[in-house]
RNA sequence: GUGUCCGUAGCUCAGCUGGAUAGAGCAACGGCCUUCUAAGCCGUGGGUCGGGGGUUCGAAUCCCUUCGGGCACACCA
């Protein structure tokens, strides 16, 4: 027990050699404690806010406790005398690396992300965009770890959708009015299809033969399909250019038709596939969960046949440590069995390599989204609102910085991400406008602004140039302390982010670092006259300014220089 | 019904590998721009951590149970 505790004061007390802490240890704590272990984490916390109270305060404050005794009061002197100086220093030079937060733990491995993968013909709306958002924050923090990571967009390009679309196409639509209206009038035409079947369930059926007439090759329905298709990617690249977004692969689940074959076969000669109500499955009742089908009655493919496609064809490709899927949690069931399908295979890999990462339901002002009911809205529309809200209060506040369009982009499209990825991603979201467009407080356009302000404090002291070698003694307020203190956890948040699968850590360390900052800044003034003093100063504007730049880059996010 | 996730301040959420009086933001109210960007800072009010058991010196945190809500449960993805 007692080593335990000294292991638990010597990881948060640096400087103090174990056996200092053991010898800490020894000393006999007052009898009513009864147990070690309360004063003794009172006394690691105690340490680890101690370096920036000077020795008196520490008395004062453990004095008003009731549990005062020697072991606390010499631990924090301890704590104050051996490290102040070596705590500042080395949280100065570990902040300036260049590469700070990052590393070499991913050693070049592969991982795949597959995110965003939207249903070619449909919109792209809000729902969309958190997968859109989540995955690439997720490249960003695995590329600094040193991962190489493929940003795989598995567009939903395939399935019985698009033999309804086909069906609708043929019955209600015509060429002019796809050519104009694009996404909108494929969705409008879905739409009717859906009414339609309502009242005539063999439309069903129709669609189920074109989309078999697709899977055997037939020529009209490909060339439809291809054209369905190449209309929706102009629509969608638009938003991903709106948002810096772009991917490594857009390898569909049409890429994968000409390799589903090969599945249902490996499954056959593993004596997995049975046959249930006319379709082909994998029975996992052994493990709880409803059978993975495989083979639709019709013998055509299905989604889960296509993932397991996808999973070989870049296991092969790739030779992934881990492939991720970012999507809702609706879809748990569904990846568990396909997962389970693999490992039956014999692929013991799939039990810590395939990993689904998902993210909570997005609702509209608390109702359902639903296209057929109007209550949607388009991802597009969302960032741009959010960019001329943000060119409005330009122009109110700062209607004299350079590029204000580009700085809006910047800041509405970081509000729009931002808003996005604070929240764990596991919470379900309801879109509130109001909420989106408020730029005050724990939000995207804070953080920003907390940059900007670094950038115009830097801009104006002269002859400063990055350098460790400052004189640390001088760094004595509360709020510089802090402030450094914050700085210094970049890396273990950005490895807890990636363990979690988690961006909002690294949301929540930049809104930490930029308060921290605003504290500092409205505490101490920075350009003094004093050049020693100054330099310190400014050396923590400078590593904010730098932590904040690269924490938001993780999110996807930009900063602009003057806001 | 079965499985799974969520439940912390009026609202949105942190905290959950157990530790000191449970923290932010929004909203409300009150202060701070003749010095570095007020998209900021400071202060006030506001909490039976859904309820009940249990483990522990100590539980928002771990275990059990219960209530409330979301989602999933084969020929859509």
């Amino acid at each position: 027990m007692k080593s335990k505790i000294a292991e638990l004061i010597f990881k948060n007390v640096e400087g103090l050699s174990k056996d200092e802490v053991l010898g800490l240890m020894e000393i006999p704590p007052k009898p009513e404690m009864g147990d070690f272990a309360f004063p003794c984490f009172r006394l690691a916390k105690t340490m680890r806010k101690a370096p920036q109270m000077i020795a008196s305060d520490i008395k004062e404050a453990i004095g008003e406790v009731d549990f005062l005794d020697e072991i606390q009061v010499l631990g924090a002197y301890l704590n104050f005398f051996v490290n102040k100086e070596t705590f500042v220093k080395s949280m100065i030079n570990a902040a300036m690396d260049e590469n700070f937060g990052g590393s070499d733990i991913g050693n070049g491995q592969s991982i795949c992300i597959d995110y965003s993968s939207p249903n070619v013909a449909k919109n792209f709306h809000v729902g969309h965009l958190r997968t859109t958002i989540i995955g690439n924050s997720l490249y960003k923090i695995y590329s600094k770890l040193g991962y190489n990571v493929v940003r795989i967009n598995h567009l939903g390009d395939w399935g019985t959708q698009f033999g309804k679309l086909i069906v609708a196409y043929k019955a209600w639509g015509n060429e002019d009015a796809v050519k104009n209206e694009g996404v909108a009038e494929l969705m409008r035409l879905y739409v009717k299809f859906h009414e339609e079947a309502d009242k005539n369930p063999a439309l069903n059926d129709e669609a189920r033969a074109w989309f078999s007439k697709m899977e055997n090759g037939d020529e009209e329905a490909l060339k439809i399909w291809q054209w369905f298709k190449d209309i929706s990617l102009i629509e969608y690249k638009r938003t991903y250019d709106l948002l810096g977004i772009d991917f490594d692969s857009y390898n569909g689940e049409s890429f994968y038709r000409d390799k589903t074959a090969n599945v249902v076969e490996r499954i056959q000669s593993a004596n997995l596939l049975t046959e249930s109500e006319g379709a082909k499955i994998v029975d996992l009742e052994a493990y709880d969960m409803a059978p993975c089908l495989i083979l639709k009655n019709d013998g055509s493919s299905i989604y889960a046949t296509r993932d397991l496609a996808a999973i070989f064809y870049r296991k092969e490709t790739y030779n992934f440590v881990k492939c991720l899927y970012v999507t809702g949690q609706e879809q748990k069931l569904h990846f568990s069995q396909v997962f389970k399908v693999v490992e039956l295979l014999g692929n013991e890999w799939a039990k810590d390599q395939l990993v689904h990462i998902p993210y909570g339901l997005v609702s509209l002002e608390g109702a359902k989204l639903s296209t057929r009911s109007g209550n949607i809205i388009y991802a597009e529309d969302i960032l741009l609102e959010a960019i001329s809200k943000i060119r409005e209060i330009i122009e109110e506040k700062n209607p004299n910085i350079p590029d204000k369009d580009e700085t809006a982009k910047k800041i509405g499209v970081g509000a729009v991400l931002f808003n996005d990825l604070y929240n764990q991603r596991i919470k379900d979201v309801s879109f509130k406008w109001e909420k989106l467009l408020n730029f005050d407080g724990e939000t995207g356009p804070y953080v920003q602004y907390t940059y900007a302000r670094c950038a115009s404090i830097l801009r104006k002291v002269e002859n400063y140039t990055p350098s460790t070698d400052i004189d640390c003694s001088l760094l004595t307020d509360v709020e510089a302390i802090d402030l450094l203190k914050e700085i210094s956890r970049f890396p273990k948040v950005v490895l807890d982010a990636s363990e979690k699968y988690e961006p909002s850590v690294v949301a929540r360390f930049a809104v930490d670092v930029a308060q921290s900052f605003n504290k500092y800044y409205n505490a101490c003034r920075i350009n003094v006259e004093d050049d020693a003093l100054r330099n310190a100063r400014v050396t923590l504007v400078h590593l904010t300014k730098k932590t904040i730049k690269d924490a938001l880059l993780l999110l996807g996010i930009e900063c602009p220089e003057q806001m």
